[in-house]
RNA sequence: GCAGGGGUCGCCAAGCCUGGCCAAAGGCGCCGGACUUAAGAUCCGGUCCCGAAGGGGUUCCGGGGUUCAAAUCCCCGCCCCUGCACCA
């Protein structure tokens, strides 16, 4: 029973791309314009771009069903470093990566070699995508495809980009990146040798003074600078008093800090010139002065002071941190220079430091291990549930989590305090051996995603959007709140010419925002060889905001005027878009940034409208890696299982939330479920008989009733949940046969609706069967079913019988008896009457239903047996039915399936018919 | 640390929002049967424990609670995964 699935997949493929019907134009029906994020072209398109894109094909078939006008298409993104990268190590004919890409990517080696510049590679992977997609029967609209390193589109880049200087939402600054001294470069998680998940965490530098000396404490808790009672000094480290000059702020100061952090420091915008070095036990039993509330305290030693994390300069606050507390302790001198609290925590005292000391039994400053766990424990505790007391000034009454960010902005603009950066963990070691410091990047040029109008304008596009899931709108609020500016120019890699400035280059993931705006246009300047020196700022004006005059912009740019209305239609028609679908790891950056970007731009009606998010791919539970494997290309799926396999089995493994795992045993599966399904429609369409019956009815209510909630599903992006009620299909099929159903017109009905149904997941074979049946035209292009009509009663009807066989089963079995003769009885009447009256109160709770059965006297003489009955009667949700003509009309059916005599409602044998229920009938058996 | 997702009867995985058709779908695996020369495919049945009558018992990470009723709602705890940006 070998099909030959690749044959009829080339067929349809052929004949789809001669007919050209997926290519979109606008016409005076509704549109529909769903994307994904465009593959970034570093290798082949793998097994989670076929999850990812497979959604909105499935989608965009599904849609066009529906007869909407679907506009669906791809780009490529090229931008960025890492092709430039591939290109260097191609040529360098590295050894990992030559074995990555002809094991993994199936690039053959002479092919590869080639590939030494960025161009090849992305012309070689264009390609691969090409055929990949084809392959796999996605119905794009390819006049429309691009690269994001096309001149064309660069000058759409520019445009967006002036968009955004106009509005203010670019802007020059400093930020902080990991960085290499020895190699002089930023450095990515990739060049890692230690310290890969290290964060950049924000220290605050609270200035004590000493006359005209400041000495820069390091804090992650500015909050509880009311409470320092002394500083801390490392006495056996080297410390150095420095003249510092702060490049950003022009000033000059003096300052008393480690030695370890003044190197630090110069990556930070600072520069230092040593006055005098000394060991820190010179600074002890000196005083200094906290400049937030002028109390003079004095500093102290001690020896938990790392010089390696922030200034070697610490605060005291023993009321709520336990080093602080131990050490005074152990210097005997908590007495003397006392203890302020600061921070109301239930369940705490008013110092929580000496609570977790007690607690923890630590003796002396040298328990690390104990005081750790102090600390994170006071930390955490006064973090969520604290509250800053009146010691605290203005900032009384407020709870810490929220009070703190306001507390640190307002300290840092009075000039008491300033920041300093440091990683998270403690050693960051670069591939080339040396250690990483943060480097404060100067005259950077951002993206103002920290705008507060622009947020606003965000927020506001996520409460109108849809979501699926729906959690994402949550999710997106936040990532708006969170974002900060974004680096958006490069010194290297692929990419447009930063318009503002010379040297830069506009960085990959500010170049992919509004992209699909680009897609309405792009085959015009294609069809009409439109150049890019012709595609003015004025030009997308007058495209995208309908401004400007399109006489002079014909005129300036030498286009023709029709062309230009043509484009200007185009994008009206289509945009916004409807669905953005991608991987859940675009959400905290691209997903975000389209939103951004979108409500910067364009006006309200063209905001985006939804956003879909889906889980990752693993196989066989192995993650993918573009390096290490696996990585399963699109193409070797369609080679070894098939594009219509492929398809179905990647859109219904999992939920669109959920990861999926692909496993090889389960295709293959699938792939006799596809087979199976070709063999059947053969079947039926072969049949010569036309035999009506009983069970007919049923099987079309049941197919109606399948439509409809296939297009309930299909709506709501349930593919999982659609895919299996094509196996459900299969199923009433065989019980369809086992009733004895055999017409053939009811038949022929069946697999039509299978084949529409299941179209926009398999295309191919469902083009092949759709011809088998006769059909004009492409069923790509036919329209979905309707619901006809959907009998309950019949339904109902043939559940009962299931159910009743399954009971008379388990009895069978349980009693060890081989049936001769089957009594059945239905509920006496007034059984049926609770069971109508808990049908007609079904919104009611069960209370509510026994005070409504408990109005008619006759039943509240059986008070308790009514109880027991309207349980089970909810419990197996029994419905009304004639069930003794249901079961007259089914004998002949029920004694073949027993093969034993059946007797409806006779001689009362082992006294049971008082146990029949309505649904549940009582049952005899000798 | 912050945020999000998750822990279900051998495995995978529904259900949870909207409590009651939940001993809990479906698939895989396993066991038995039909078909077949055989294999594969397909079909029928079984797969927590007990049971010679459709029943009973014990289950949905652990512990409390709400309710006539909890896998589902609430509280506390444990464990796992992902992201935290300048990188596509």
């Amino acid at each position: 029973m070998n099909i030959n699935f690749k044959k009829i997949e080339e067929k349809w493929q052929k004949r789809w791309e001669e007919a050209e019907i997926f290519n979109a134009n606008p016409d005076n029906r509704e549109k529909f314009f769903i994307t994904a994020a465009f593959p970034y072209l570093n290798g082949v398109l793998h097994a989670g771009h076929l999850r990812t894109f497979t959604i909105p094909e499935v989608m965009a078939r599904y849609q066009r069903m529906k007869d909407k006008n679907v506009l669906w298409t791809f780009g490529y993104h090229v931008t960025g470093t890492p092709i430039l990268g591939l290109a260097e190590l191609i040529k360098k004919k590295d050894e990992k990566t030559i074995w990555a890409y002809t094991n993994l990517h199936k690039v053959p080696k002479e092919d590869l070699l080639n590939l030494t510049t960025p161009e090849k590679i992305v012309e070689y992977f264009s390609k691969k995508a090409e055929e990949a997609f084809k392959k796999a029967g996605f119905s794009l609209d390819w006049r429309r495809q691009f690269t994001t390193n096309d001149e064309e589109f660069k000058k759409f880049i520019i445009w967006q980009f002036h968009k955004l200087k106009e509005k203010g939402l670019i802007v020059k600054g400093s930020h902080p990146v990991r960085y290499c001294p020895s190699c002089d470069n930023p450095v990515e998680d990739h060049d890692l040798l230690e310290g890969e998940d290290s964060t950049i965490v924000e220290y605050i530098l609270i200035k004590f003074k000493m006359g005209d000396i400041y000495l820069p404490a390091a804090t992650l808790r500015p909050e509880t600078v009311f409470g320092v009672v002394n500083l801390w000094v490392n006495p056996n480290e080297d410390y150095v008093k420095v003249k510092v000059y702060d490049e950003e702020k022009k000033s000059e100061e003096i300052w008393i800090l480690s030695k370890k952090a003044m190197n630090k420091l110069i990556h930070q915008n600072k520069k230092f010139e040593i006055l005098e070095e000394f060991k820190g036990e010179k600074l002890v039993n000196l005083r200094a002065i906290n400049p937030i509330t002028n109390k003079e305290v004095p500093i102290l030693p001690a020896e938990f002071v790392k010089t390696t994390v922030g200034t070697g300069i610490v605060m005291s606050v023993p009321a709520h941190a336990p080093y602080d507390y131990i050490a005074l302790k152990d210097l005997n001198k908590l007495d003397e220079v006392g203890i302020i609290p600061l921070i109301k925590v239930p369940g705490y005292s008013e110092y929580p430091a000496k609570d977790v000391v007690e607690k923890y039994k630590i003796k002396s400053q040298k328990d690390v291990e104990n005081l750790e766990k102090a600390t994170k424990e006071v930390y955490k505790a006064e973090f969520h549930k604290g509250v800053l007391n009146e010691n605290c000034k203005e900032y009384a009454g407020y709870k810490v989590r929220e009070i703190k960010d306001k507390l640190t902005n307002d300290l840092i603009k009075k000039g008491y305090a300033e920041v300093m950066y440091e990683f998270s963990v403690e050693r960051v070691r670069c591939r080339c051996g040396a250690e990483c410091v943060v480097k404060l990047v100067k005259d950077q040029w951002f993206i103002k995603y920290s705008d507060k109008k622009w947020k606003e304008l965000a927020h506001k596009c996520v409460d109108r959007m849809n979501f699926i899931p729906e959690n994402y709108k949550k999710i997106f609020h936040e990532m708006i709140d969170w974002m900060k500016d974004k680096a958006c120019v490069r010194r290297r890699g692929l990419g447009t010419k930063f318009p503002f400035e010379d040297g830069w280059i506009i960085e990959s993931l500010s170049d992919s925002t509004i992209y699909p705006a680009y897609y309405t246009i792009v085959k015009y300047i294609k069809e009409h060889n439109i150049k890019a020196e012709q595609l003015t700022n004025e030009l997308f004006d007058y495209i995208f905001l309908g401004k400007g005059d399109i006489e002079e912009i014909a005129k300036t740019t030498n286009i023709d005027k029709e062309v230009i209305e043509n484009m200007r239609n185009e994008f009206i028609y289509y945009y916004p878009v409807d669905w953005r679908c991608s991987a859940k790891d675009l959400v905290p950056n691209h997903l975000t940034f389209y939103i951004f970007n979108h409500v910067a731009i364009f006006p309200e009606e063209f905001w985006p409208r939804g956003i879909v998010v889906n889980g990752y791919v693993t196989i066989e539970n192995q993650k993918l890696s573009k390096s290490k494997g696996p990585l399963l290309p699109i193409l070797e799926v369609v080679e070894k299982y098939g594009a219509d396999v492929g398809r179905f089995y990647i859109a219904t493994a999992a939920e669109i939330p959920q990861d999926a795992d692909i496993k090889f045993s389960t295709l293959e599966k699938t792939k006799q479920f596809l087979e199976r399904f070709y063999l059947l429609a053969k079947e039926i369409i072969d049949m010569k008989d036309n035999k009506e019956s009983y069970i007919d009815k049923w099987l079309l209510s049941r197919i109606n009733l399948h439509i409809k909630e296939y297009k309930n599903y299909m709506d709501n992006f349930e593919l999982r949940k659609a895919g299996i009620l094509i196996y459900e299909f299969l199923e009433d099929l065989r019980w369809y046969k086992r009733r004895g159903g055999n017409n053939k017109e009811i038949l022929i009905k069946f697999i039509e609706t299978l084949t529409l149904l299941l179209a926009p997941f398999t295309p191919h074979i469902c083009e092949e069967i759709w011809e088998m049946l006769g059909k004009e035209g492409f069923v790509s292009l036919a329209k979905l079913p309707e619901v006809g009509e959907i009998d309950e009663e019949i339904l109902k009807g043939e559940e009962y019988l299931k159910r009743l066989i399954e009971d008379i089963k388990e009895i069978i079995e349980v009693a060890k008896i081989k049936p001769n003769k089957i009594y059945i009885y239905t509920a006496e009447d007034w059984k049926c009457e609770v069971c109508e009256i808990v049908n007609k109160n079904r919104d009611k709770n069960v209370r509510e239903i026994m005070k409504e059965i408990m109005k008619d006297e006759r039943f509240r003489k059986k008070g308790k047996e009514i109880s027991k009955l309207l349980n089970t009667i909810i419990k197996i949700n029994a419905i009304p039915l004639d069930e003794e003509k249901i079961l007259s009309q089914n004998k002949e059916f029920l004694e073949k399936e027993f093969n034993a005599e059946i007797v409806i409602n006779g001689e009362d044998k082992g006294n049971k018919k008082r146990f029949a229920i309505p649904m549940k009938p009582a049952i005899y058996i000798e």
